[in-house]
DNA sequence: TCAGCTATGTTACTCTATAACCTTTCATCT
DNA sequence: AGATGAAAGGTTATAGAGTAACATAGCTGA
């Protein structure tokens, strides 16, 4: 249940694109919603990135891979659908698109974001959500979701300060 | 067109709005910073609507006040100024601004969003970012600034919609 | 005064996102 | 199989948010 932070540059990366492929497919048969091929499409040009993705970039992405024009309805649907479906996140920080590595577990979105190799790690804390629901009950607010962009520098990014040719592309 | 009238009327916000401008003003003038007089007036409308305002509205009344066009270029270099010395924020999930009601302490942005009447609640919470702080550091990730947006209802919406079916469009 | 810096004006542009409308695809019912 | 209605995707146009680049004005300190 636990989600590894994805900072590290030498995990399988094949096959956690592969993995949550699959999971969104399940996920998607199980609720009895359409993964259609753009949508999978969308979702694994996200993956592959692992980096958060803008619509735009994206955009480019879906045109090249399918030699046809593809307009900004077409790929903010995909995203909104993948949103509602709990399979991506938005950071709104970068107006930005991520894959969520636990779709099935109803979590809020939490984020350190490297402002030096712009990757974006999940954070799975469920009491740090809590404590802020309870903050905000403290105010007579009735929290319906949260966003938690934290930006500086990762693990990586923080020990090469030197030089910032880490090479994490 | 039209801009929306303030939100709460049961508090002096006369009162609220100068002591923000003459804290803004010793604040700049503390540091040998200018508060020109377009900044000064970009911080004024942001504290009378006491809601978080786009760049636009801003760029629209200030064409109003002012009887001359404002480029986008002149309202977002007064808000840059005006986040840089922490006498606004920037609320990401709205595209928005709002005035800081305590310039002087250094702090995150952390705030309560009410979806229905567009309220912004700034929190003041150290233990919050602590414990978010930390929550990073265990992750090896070195934290520059922190971004809390939570969305829900506030006190007095929350409350206005228990009975939500007669139907007030 | 002059030089140099800071702030603002101006034009044009990029990037992000949505509205409105039309066509295709797909599941379901007859 | 054929009809049908809803969901998904295509297309065009536009709204909304933000910046680059360069010109001008205005303050500041020799
Ligand atoms: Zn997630
Ligand atoms: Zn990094
Ligand atoms: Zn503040
Ligand atoms: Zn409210």
């Amino acid at each position: 249940m636990e989600h590894t932070p994805i900072a590290c540059s030498h995990h399988d990366h094949n096959h956690c694109i592969s993995d949550a492929l699959e999971a969104a497919r399940q996920l998607c048969v199980g609720r009895g919603v359409r993964l259609t091929d753009l949508r999978l499409q969308v979702l694994e040009l996200i993956w592959q990135n692992h980096k958060p993705l803008g619509a735009y970039t994206l955009m480019e992405m879906l045109a090249k891979a399918n030699t046809r024009r593809v307009a900004p309805p077409t790929v903010y649907r995909a995203l909104d659908f993948l949103l509602e479906q709990g399979l991506i996140h938005r950071i709104n920080v970068l107006n930005a698109f991520i894959g969520c590595p636990s779709p099935t577990t109803k979590h809020q979105s939490h984020f350190l974001i490297c402002r030096a190799c712009g990757i974006a790690i999940e954070l799975d804390q469920p009491q740090l959500s809590q404590q802020i629901i309870g903050v905000a009950q403290d105010a007579g607010f009735q929290v319906e979701s949260q966003s938690l962009e934290v930006s500086g520098l990762c693990a990586n990014c923080a020990g090469n300060t030197e030089h910032d040719g880490h090479g994490h592309e």
